[in-house]
DNA sequence: GTAAGCACTATACTAAAGTATACTGGTATA
DNA sequence: TATACCAGTATACTTTAGTATAGTGCTTAC
């Protein structure tokens, strides 16, 4: 058995510890910002400004707001340089790497659910 | 190379189209109530009071209008029993049944992140 | 010296999500 | 006849999330 397999009969075995545990996934999506912001973080480190270029429509404010809140989630690490004037740079830390993991298997089940509501609108 | 896969690739080849996916599965989870709700339909089929019943602080008002939003996004099929008085019954259809791997893996990974949390927090 | 870029913050507002409470119309039970 | 269960709906309200817009203090380029 897998090391997967195990923690999963784990928390499984308590209904609402697998409610909780999922929760705490999603709390830490949650929002209209986090997953822009998360995908262009996956190409690599960037900056507060080119992280709001890649993202249309979003304000100063909303992007300030949601990278705190990430940082504080331990998804996004902040570094600051003291060059004149200050840079700093956003990546993701070793779990937010990870998390691309639980967000393929979303984005394949997204697909698949969209074809299977499509048809059964067909009929 | 597995179906997924394939669609993994497909999708990911294009970034926007990805985030979209994601975010398709995100919103059918979206809210303060559809996980709770479908947690107590994974035990198989419900009527309204029972799930009300299930979910501590659920008012009707909410279970019923987040009941319809499920049943909209092909989640949750409703089937009205004409006996006397009606009952009416809650079950997951098949695309809600399969969302269960996609929770596993938001389950362990939330367990992780916790932990990873934790650990740096003592630091 | 003024315009623009950097990394934000402040204030005020609107819109969406969620809560509280009461009510409907039917049936079954005591 | 009063009470309670069923499957909800209606109305009014509060709380949270998100938007719009302007401004801070710093530096470099024209």
């Amino acid at each position: 058995m897998s090391t997967f397999e195990k923690e999963l009969n784990n928390v499984k075995s308590c209904s609402t510890e697998y409610i909780l545990a999922v929760n705490d996934t999603l709390n830490v999506l949650s929002g209209k910002w986090k997953l822009p912001i998360i995908g262009t973080l996956l190409f690599g480190k960037k900056r507060f400004r080119e992280i709001e270029r890649c993202i249309p429509n979003i304000t100063a404010r909303m992007l300030s707001k949601e990278l705190k809140e990430l940082e504080l989630n331990g998804m996004v690490k902040r570094t600051v340089y003291d060059s004149i004037p200050v840079s700093v740079e956003y990546e993701l830390t070793k779990s937010g790497k990870t998390l691309t993991l639980v967000l393929d298997s979303m984005a394949v089940w997204g697909l698949r659910h969209r074809k299977a509501v499509m048809i059964a609108e067909k009929l």
